[in-house]
DNA sequence: ACTTTTATCTGACTATAGTCAGCAAATGAA
DNA sequence: TTCATTTGCTGACTATAGTCAGATAAAAGT
């Protein structure tokens, strides 16, 4: 990355936040603060769990507390125990409440309307193509990929979600007892490694390393949720793993794969993998590769896991 | 504009202004408030008026005097009388000041690379490329066409800009007297009128309605300032104009032009003048042009001047 | 039965970001 | 000279957005 990249990211930053905070504020910020704007945005028509909210908008306990007792005095929300946990909190929207996000919605639209209606349809056109862009493009950034336990959480649910596509895509199903094994143990330091990508909080990745002696591993798990393809992110695990590879001594890295996954045998032959004859009896497996690493990983990335 | 649109730019806004404020938070807001990280940068290296400085920053004159007062105990500024207005106060950053500046733009520096930093270089382009576009867009259509007094200082401003480009651009100069004359009396309702297109409080462009007779209006004084140009800011005014000039009655609009102002004559066509038999005796006009303006104003704008 | 963890609430506190009315000096126009 | 305006300062006030330690109670593990 340049100078030149640097300084158009800053005034993209100055820029960009002064406008939307001017309007944001003078839209949003009618009569309200903009957190209980944004709260009342968040629980929607739907209701929603507040331990989710608290996630989702990254707010201290005791401030969302305090913001939804707000919310319920103004009569727009009310708090209701979860049936199966009593400890949970479920908050929906009165019908007040739904009327006032009615109308917050409305003023949204209205600052959306503001922003776009002083151009021509051409440049209206390419100011949102542009905006998508950079959503997608900061959301890209925003994905973190670190080591983690193969029993945790988010662990499991991204391993749950790669065997379900898997089973989902082969043509004759997939079942992992007849598969070769990658349990949790084979997954833990010193054995292997497993990475997960995740973005805000959520998992919407993984890979894996297995270490098979002491120079050759077998990349592994290699997945990647539907709603987050495109970004490149299997190419940062992979460049992760293989960061890790070198770490660990290794010379060598395998794979196989089946041949439904056209994306991910594209992703190891760009990555520098070569297809090479069947070094195991994977009954699932259709192709099998191989890359020598050389002593420093590829510059693109700048993963450290 | 259209739903798509308009959920596509309350994306944008939810999602970047999320992003952008978390990081800039941790980056800027690094044991100083951001309002006193702003102003230090907004202050600069050469120092600046606390005037420029109230509406750069759009701050209330108690607040930044506040603001200020805690960067002077810090040792990070040092305030002083200027000399030809014994009213106005100068800004300078200390010694002090210039490293904490400098520190704040390695700051800086560091979270724009941590955005660009996980991506690969063609993303990295892309973003940048993106980026450049919302907020040359976003510029764009943040700027506002008003009529104006002719003689107020803004007025002056751009005209006197105008008249320079032209004695600059014209194969022999300008001189406004020997020039047709739109003065101000002839420019302010209801002998005509004056438009100024503005940026975040300055004039960068303007554009005149004289009305010759009930029937026929001439186009004078277009200009939009360089850097603002093509934003389409000359369109908008051009637009504008005619639906002052149908308010007013009129049904034909004229104009001339130097051939030296091929980007004008661009504009003119585009906009559906079509060029015509000079109609007047304009010594410094190569081209005349016509439009007879339909019952209603053109599709693409909403300005209401 | 017990400890630990999870989920939430409460009170007390702080920081940040303003707003507003009024004052005072300097300036510029009538 | 007079008087409105510009420019900045001050004190008093408010709103917003948190943080933190501890309390409480249900659920889950052991």
């Amino acid at each position: 990355m340049n100078r030149r990249q640097i300084k158009s990211v800053r005034r993209f930053n100055r820029e960009v936040t002064r406008r939307l905070g001017v309007l944001s504020n003078s839209f949003l910020g009618r009569g309200r603060p903009l957190s209980e704007a944004r709260l009342l945005y968040e629980i929607g028509i739907r209701g929603a769990e507040v331990r989710d909210l608290r996630t989702r908008l990254e707010l201290d306990s005791g401030y969302l507390s305090r913001l939804l007792r707000s919310l319920e005095r103004q009569g727009l929300v009310r708090r209701m125990q979860a049936r199966d946990d009593a400890r949970a909190t479920t908050a929906k929207l009165t019908q007040k409440g739904q009327s006032e996000l009615k109308t917050l919605n409305r003023l949204s639209d209205h600052y959306a309307a503001s922003v776009l209606g002083p151009l021509s349809q051409d440049q209206r056109e390419r100011l949102v193509a542009s905006m998508e862009e950079v959503e997608r493009l900061m959301r890209a950034a925003a994905v973190q990929i670190a080591p983690a336990d193969p029993r945790s959480p988010g662990a499991r649910a991204s391993l749950k979600a790669y065997f379900r596509e898997l089973k989902d895509r082969f043509e004759h199903g997939f079942d992992a007892r007849k598969s070769i094994t990658a349990d949790p143990e084979e997954l833990t330091p010193p054995n292997g490694y497993l990475l997960l990508a995740s973005l805000d909080g959520a998992t919407i990745g993984c890979g894996a390393l297995k270490i098979k002696d002491r120079r050759i591993g077998e990349v592994k798990r290699m997945w990647v949720a539907p709603e987050a393809r495109g970004l490149k992110i299997g190419e940062r695990l992979l460049t992760a793993l293989e960061t890790c590879a070198l770490a660990a001594g290794l010379r060598t890295l395998r794979l196989e794969t089946n041949r439904a996954l056209k994306e991910a045998q594209q992703l190891y032959r760009r990555s520098g993998y070569r297809e090479v004859a069947p070094f195991n009896t994977e009954p699932y497996a259709h192709h099998w590769f191989e890359k020598h690493l050389g002593p420093r990983p590829r510059k693109p990335s700048t993963d450290r896991p």
